[in-house]
DNA sequence: TATTTGACCAAGA
DNA sequence: ATCTTGGCCAAAT
């Protein structure tokens, strides 16, 4: 049945951590291309549902940031955020993702 | 069921 | 450059 086009999904939430564990380390993933890899628009949701659940470790919510390259937010404080990301080698320089373009995960 | 809200986005002023 | 506005769609209330 899956197609591989829409397959449209009623659990965005499952959808969207399937989608964001295969976010390599050192790479980043936006709102909005993690939505649109899901196959729906709504950015806002998934940072909703990220925030729904951000103590999961096995979910790397902190490689998620804005389209702008701006960090965004972080249930457990935008200090851990960006540490975690500058321990995977992403530099940040003024609560921006620098090469922020170069360091952006493809979904297939 | 209807309204409000949100870890957003893009375009205007 | 920053600030405001309208829009987006799923989840919570």
């Amino acid at each position: 049945m899956r197609t591989g086009v829409v397959a449209k999904v009623a659990n965005l939430s499952q959808s969207v951590y399937e989608r964001l564990c295969q976010v390599p380390k050192g790479k980043v993933t936006t709102y909005k291309a993690l939505a649109t890899a899901c196959g729906t628009r709504a950015y806002r949701a998934v940072g909703k549902i990220l925030s729904a659940n951000p103590n999961i470790p096995r979910v790397p919510c902190h490689r998620v940031v804005m389209s702008d390259g701006r960090l965004g937010g972080y249930a457990r404080g935008l200090a851990e955020k960006r540490r975690l990301l500058e321990a995977e080698g992403v530099t940040i320089v003024d609560g921006t993702i620098a090469e922020f373009e170069r360091l952006r995960w493809r979904f297939d």
